[in-house]
DNA sequence: ATTGTAGGCCAACGCGTGTTGACATTCCAA
DNA sequence: TTGGAATGTCAACACGCGTTGGCCTACAAT
């Protein structure tokens, strides 16, 4: 059977996507991810030429925060942050690689930097200490993410979304703003 | 030249206690650790056996933690965990193995489950949220080393301990009692 | 019907890994 | 002085990895 290009490219990016987020770099092999693809390792290197472009190519990730009100901000933030860790993979890859590779490390930095500073700078009169407000929530929300969804501490697991976003909302609020 | 037995297997173990602490399981290989401890890598197998081992004996990891007067519970946490980090390896070995290694994870859970719990129970009459709060404990403690540690991000680095108190003890306090 | 081309497969490469067994060296005890 | 553990080295193994180049195979235009 015969696929098109484009088709086949999308289906090897997908399954890299699921294998990076559950494994990270090193332990998502090619031949894994072309498995899964049902497909050769060869074409995966034909599309994306490299596994590192592969990597780069599965880590694109957009946290698309949206406007939120001063008085909810914690609040929405964190909603936020859960929905979207659970609907886009790229978080998690991200986190799973970044803690042994130095440029998805790297590439954290500029996604929290470049995307949480300019929130905490639209919501607080504090701009000397934005950068370390902004590193603060970045803290408490992939510590939340870390412990819920990558080492799975079980009342992390049991917790709903609403119970997370009521402990942790009163944090981010003051992180951001107080 | 010749050392002794205990000696030697002292040496390969702190090699292998910084290089799991700075690579990971993964990428810190037994040939690098030998390097390390300037011996052939066969002889980490005859002293510990296997890779695997090896790690066990690397990740042995005890919170130690110490009595907290209630009223300053969260800040002695924060200072207690910050001092922790920089003293003893073990708790970045099994952060920076836990993430992609599910035996890891699994110390982890063990280690925060069985030792921030009765903290938590001695400090609270809560007992039946007490695993939540504990939980959420540590998903601000291991945010606040993941972020500054491991992802180092610049706020984070920069900041000093006093500062670090300052910002995460009314969260920990909270998490803790209120 | 022929041919060109895009999509796909296969076998192999060089490399680094954990691990092993045979061999060398040092030291202490008899 | 000699023998035998204890300590250490060396070369090789089997394996899985990313990556490569040559070879099919189906389809669309001529």
């Amino acid at each position: 059977m015969k696929r098109s290009s484009v088709e086949t490219k999308a289906v090897i990016l997908a399954a890299a996507r699921e294998r990076f987020a559950a494994d990270g770099y090193d332990k998502a092999t090619i031949r894994a991810i072309a498995a899964d693809a049902r497909i050769d390792p060869a074409m995966v290197m034909r599309y994306f030429g490299t596994k590192e472009k592969l990597f780069a190519a599965a880590a694109e990730f957009d946290l698309e925060l949206p406007e939120l009100a001063p008085d909810e901000a914690g609040a929405g933030l964190v909603r936020h942050f859960l929905r979207k860790w659970e609907a886009d993979e790229g978080l998690q890859v991200l986190l799973r690689t970044g803690v042994t590779n130095e440029a998805a490390a790297e590439r954290m930095r500029t996604i929290f930097g470049g995307q949480v500073m300019p929130l905490v700078l639209g919501l607080t009169g504090d701009p000397e200490r934005a950068p370390l407000r902004a590193s603060l929530v970045a803290s408490q929300l992939l510590g939340m993410a870390l412990s819920r969804y990558i080492l799975k501490f079980p009342p992390m697991v049991a917790a709903t979304e609403e119970e997370l976003i009521t402990w942790l909302s009163p944090t981010i609020q003051r992180y951001l703003i107080e």
